[in-house]
DNA sequence: CGGGCTTACGAATATCGTAACGATA
DNA sequence: TATCGTTACGATATTCGTAAGCCCG
């Protein structure tokens, strides 16, 4: 058995069973990966990928079971590295961040500037994607950590931790008729069609839950990933803007309505994949990011093995609001 | 970075940094495991080892880390074997216990003799040693069930499930002061020399425990891993034997006191490696030696992280008492 | 000076890529 | 028929064992 016949396995799953497309992936040749696969199979005597004629059509029982222990232990192989890496370069070596358009563009900037101050041989790297392609890509390795308000909690192999809430404002061109409203409501705002985050994006339930609660159906026009973009249209008269209040700059020019009682706080989380190796500049921006999140906490939130436990673990902690 | 490369370094921790021994217990060649050590350190940049000239003096705190996430590596690759075993002979395979004398004569043999006519392929191997060479073996993948009454508990890295209860006998000749005495107490027996276990074996600590709370210095003369060598020094007029009440044969010429009341009971556990897959016929294994310990209590268990959290789940079970 | 690690070197083996083949949808 | 996996084969690396060298206790 060979580290990289695991590999193989396990990165052919993550392609769909297509071994073209996973060897182009990883730069080799099609058939090597093709040999290796079935060398491992031979050497365990069980197939681990079903076949009919010559394409892989799914994986057999038992290799799902055989591929889970193998990305168990390719993430322990990378651990390995990153230990060897920690102790012969502190400060050097590779961050990578998955996020979501809200996070990169209004939580995070401040906080990566003092970081490559601080670091400025460790490389960073943002990948932006949907708070499912941010969980994946920390599962499978790919990237260190994720930040999103949504769907981590999805992922058992995830250690999330709270970071900080937020709240929503209102936003609307400085002559529309909410424009200059005393204390809105939630039946103020039912009343214009309403431009705000795509489904499954940057706090987007609680929002549809606060209509719901209210007996509303809410009339969403137009959604986006990103606040840049909702403004846009809001600006074009689309209806009444609802986005985070952090995505709101000084000198925009609308008519800026807090909404922190009318929606529930979201809840920004910070998580990594369970059992890798994080480096002591990982450690630090976390804390950089959310203070609370020291070293001791963040190792004592490490060795609980359920989210409940986490959660335990912060329930006396308050949380910054943002 | 190859397996072959930490199985070495691990090995080579193993064998007390001695690469010569440990290129004999792997049946390959000096040069070789050293040439490969060297390498993996070439390859990640640092020291594994400490070297004094060219003899290995000990570990970096790297090379402990890195050496913990080997053998986990090669403790999931083991995990792969097995599952691969599992689908394709589910009936065969191996199954290495480790335990103590007392377990191996008294308690284990009509497991034993039961699991070999439903497991004719299977082929058993009992290892016997001290309860810390026990658990050691267990803890390196040596052995797969550690079976004993003492010492388990120290280890991190094993999961302990409780089996039964027992409770201790006293013997004496039969024509000892003691052999008709009515109520045993254990005043009755502080006046005699004594010959039991060894300490660290097979419950000694209720017997020390028990004697101290009666303000009681307990004169042992004589001390043996085994009831059988035990039995023999009794019969030689040595002093008051003290052994498991499971040791005492029908056809024993000896008087046999209940010292159940004297002594607090012990309790003997099984114990496997955390992480560790286990085949359909250890799970059938532990539920003919603890009948309470079935197939979905054991998976429960074995989610758990913490020793306190098993012992929990054990809380309302009954153990049998022998 | 003896046990024990390293270096050197050659034989056996494994890996990987190219090219040709075969099967499925 | 096009896409995709398997087989065949040769060039290149890697591994492993033997033999010789060297250092510490």
């Amino acid at each position: 058995m060979k580290l990289q016949q695991l590999r193989y396995i396990v990165e052919v799953l993550n392609h769909n069973l297509n071994v073209s497309a996973t060897a182009e992936n990883l730069f080799t040749s099609q058939p090597g990966i093709s040999k290796q696969v079935r060398m491992l199979e031979d050497e365990l005597g069980i197939q681990i990928f079903e076949r009919s004629g010559k394409h892989l059509t799914k994986v057999t029982p038992a290799g799902k079971e055989i591929i889970r222990y193998s990305t168990e232990i390719l993430g322990k192989v990378e651990s390995i590295k990153a230990v060897a890496n920690q102790y012969t370069m502190p400060d050097q070596g590779t961050l990578n961040i998955a996020t979501t358009h809200t996070q990169a563009r209004y939580a995070l900037p401040d906080v990566i500037k003092g970081f490559i101050k601080r670091y400025p041989k460790v490389s960073l790297h943002m990948h932006q994607g949907t708070p499912t392609q941010i969980s994946e890509s920390v599962v499978k390795g790919k990237t260190d950590f994720a930040i999103a308000t949504e769907a981590l909690h999805l992922y058992q192999d995830l250690i999330m931790l709270p970071c900080y809430h937020w709240n929503r404002s209102v936003i609307v061109p400085k002559d529309h008729p909410l424009a200059n409203i005393k204390h809105l409501t939630i039946d103020d705002i039912a009343k214009h069609p309403i431009v705000t985050y795509i489904f499954g994006f940057t706090g987007r339930s609680e929002l549809d839950e606060a209509f719901n609660a209210a007996g509303y159906k809410p009339d969403v026009v137009f959604t986006a990933t990103d606040a840049d973009v909702i403004k846009t249209y809001v600006r074009l008269g689309l209806g009444v803007g609802v986005i985070a209040t952090m995505a709101i700059n000084e000198d925009d020019d609308f008519c800026v309505l807090d909404a922190s009682h009318i929606f529930k706080s979201s809840l920004t989380s910070i998580g990594f994949r369970k059992g890798s190796f994080l480096r002591d500049y990982m450690y630090d921006f976390m804390v950089r990011f959310a203070p609370h999140l020291t070293r001791p906490l963040v190792e004592k939130a490490i060795q609980l093995k359920y989210t409940a436990e986490v959660n335990k673990l912060f329930e006396d902690i308050e949380l910054p609001t943002r």
